[in-house]
DNA sequence: TTTTTCCATGTTATATTATTACATTAAATG
DNA sequence: CATTTAATGTAATAATATAACATGGAAAAA
């Protein structure tokens, strides 16, 4: 229904197919190496974030979960999402209470968003690039960061363009 | 009941009546200047979060506005809220879906916030000393930011020497 | 001055996001 | 085989937020 072949990962084109295949083998084996259940709920909830660059929101989750013969809790969407946040497949986008999947993963990052208000498209970069300053502001307080969200929302250059003609 | 004369800003020490009354004087001249209408609802619940350095969540304003005989109704205080964020009054802090006054009234900036999960205080800095190096990334790939959200949680200062004790 | 418009507030209802608590099942461990 | 543990199923509800329409009162226009 979404087989889109191409698609956007920080606003770059590339081939989605092979994106989405690769983001599931790394983090199959991923689990294996770290001896994680990487269970049918919790792939398949992956696998519905890869196969868009926006955030969905836990209930648009639960609602394909539901059409693919799975139970429709609440619990069964937020467990599984907690499952992926937890071992960095995957995100919360504050800003829209709505979850994307790690575009980075393994690294080992504090993750940044660009968040495209028009095509909802949401691009990772790595925050620790960029919050030197902050981290340096906070430590001088003597407050010890264990998190940091930083998002950005914006207009995507396409959807700039695009609406420029 | 809340009447501490002394309390946090940036986990800094101060005089919070002045700190209070400052910040009131300095949103109705704003507001005179502007020709924006700091109606009592209005002006109640900036009281409110300026009576603390703490995010407070709207539902929490709307209790304490209905033991003051205001309205009880969530839009009351939602209402309230947009108005004090929209001309920079306060702020939301996405990861607690809650508000806070604003610190650093007047300055033109785009705010980034300290989170203690203690003592739930939430100091405020200026996030354009910070984002640089992101808002250039940004711009590298075309994309047009319009508001970043810059937030850390962690544990302040004074939480880390009490709990050492 | 009267009328009209606009803005703020009142109110009802409901949408959206998230969690608690307990039951059940299945796999892993002893 | 018995026991523990992890994952899932399920029901109920909490917490956050908005939509839609009614009312009131002050300012602007007539």
């Amino acid at each position: 229904m979404n087989k889109k072949t191409l698609a956007l990962v920080g606003f770059k084109q590339h081939n989605h197919g092979d994106c989405l295949e690769n983001a599931i083998n790394t983090a199959e084996e991923y689990c294996i190496k770290k001896n994680l259940n990487l269970t049918p709920i919790r792939k398949k909830v992956l696998e519905l974030l890869l196969q868009e660059h926006r955030a969905l929101g836990a209930y648009a989750i639960l609602a394909i979960l539901r059409e693919q013969g799975f139970s429709n809790q609440p619990p069964v969407a937020y467990r599984a999402l907690d499952f992926l946040v937890q071992h960095g497949f995957a995100h919360k986008i504050e800003k829209l209470n709505a979850f994307v999947a790690c575009s980075l993963p393994g690294a080992n990052h504090s993750p940044a968003f660009l968040i495209c208000k028009k095509c909802n498209t949401v691009a990772e970069t790595q925050s620790s690039l960029h919050n030197i300053s902050f981290n340096e502001t906070a430590n001088s307080t003597g407050f010890q960061i264990e998190q940091t969200i930083l998002e950005a929302q914006g207009i995507c250059k396409s959807c700039i363009e695009t609406n420029q003609i």
